[in-house]
DNA sequence: TAGATTGTTAATCGATTAACAATC
DNA sequence: TAGATTGTTAATCGATTAACAATC
């Protein structure tokens, strides 16, 4: 039995099903095909349909697929089913608004605690810890933390990651907007509003330029 | 003379090159080669080059590019030399820590103020105004506002759109975990924690199953 | 000149889309 | 049966990478 390798266009694309899934409105269907997720979704039927082959062990014609077990599939795919613990680097204020969000509950996904070089405060609103840097190793050990989240200025964010790496986690979620040089079999998954904002940036010159045309 | 259309990977890639030639440390070069770009973001050369080239007007062989002019390209090219007015929905945490953030000075975006169902508060604590929903239409066309931050709740987050799109808005940053439905022309760029969380939890998971094998 | 580096043209790779057969 | 829908195989498309010529 070989593992097969999803791509992470695939990966990014099967939260939204499973959030759509979740949040169908009204009178929640039994069963829902892949033509209705992809029109509702504004997405194409058969790469949805591509996509469910991956997680589900298939829907059936004319009917669609089992709504429920469709979303149970995806989060055992995703891994939502177990939770993972992780622990968060800079309790500024997005350390803090990423720490207070309860709605990371649904993906698995728990923050510990917080660390901080000078911390603030010690308790997030929340109740949840917040501890100098020092703490960091004793923690991490002893919770088997496999993931972390750093949301430190750009110059700290290298030497924050070589921390969490040197005491075993294995990913970590990037909020600072600089490249993190790490060793192989760590996955760095970046979140860097800088490049949405270029996207933006550009469609909206374009729709300037084309104004001042008329 | 023809616009060329330049895709997203390589809009997205230009913050990063920016952010970088910004801050190389201790003595800045007054050059820089493609090659150092590449090894320094781990990315590859030849790329590089050809994201380079759509921006600036060509480096020098053996010497590389100049820094100063190339960041000047990079900007201009993104739209950051004029600023563009912002107006955000949902003043809760995330939009809040979103207002409190002045690096978006730096990307030429400037979120003139913030707007809910309910607002808490009357100013942010670095002064900017939060208004109820009801000011929003006057605002927005007195301003001529082009761009929408959405960080409602996902049941909120299609109205709140609507009402972008009626008032002018041309781009939206969703930060609403849910498909927004928008006309042809308007810009939504999606900032879907849920779709990078994914990709890490996946990670992890054949983390997890690699060190029960052994 | 020699060599590093640019810029371009061609080849590869992967992901999306289209076409079609299978099925309830 | 007929038709909607699934699932798969082939074709297309776009982006990345490799090869090479141009240049300072």
């Amino acid at each position: 039995m070989e593992e097969k390798k999803v791509s992470k266009s695939v990966l990014k694309r099967l939260p939204v099903y499973l959030s759509y899934l979740k949040s169908i409105p009204d009178p929640v269907p039994e069963n829902i095909s892949a033509t209705t997720l992809a029109s509702a979704l504004g997405m194409g039927e058969v790469q949805v349909r591509k996509d469910l082959a991956i997680v589900s062990n298939g829907g059936r014609p004319k009917i669609g697929y089992c709504r429920e077990s469709l979303i149970d599939d995806i989060e055992q795919f995703l891994g939502y089913d177990n939770t993972t613990g992780a622990v968060l680097i800079g309790a500024g204020k997005l350390g803090q608004a990423l720490m207070g969000y309860s709605g990371f509950e649904e993906y698995g996904l728990d923050i510990m605690a917080a660390f901080d070089l000078r911390p603030s405060i010690e308790r997030t609103e929340e109740g949840k810890p917040v501890y100098p840097m020092t703490e960091l190793d004793w923690f991490c050990r002893l919770h088997k933390v496999l993931m972390g989240i750093i949301t430190v200025p750009a110059k700290g964010a290298q030497e924050a990651a070589d921390r969490l790496i040197a005491v075993g986690v294995k990913a970590i979620w990037n909020f600072a907007p600089v490249h993190l040089d790490v060793p192989e079999g760590i996955l760095v998954q970046n979140e860097n509003m800088a490049t949405s904002l270029a996207v933006l940036s550009v469609h909206l010159q374009a729709q300037i330029k084309e104004k001042n045309k008329e």
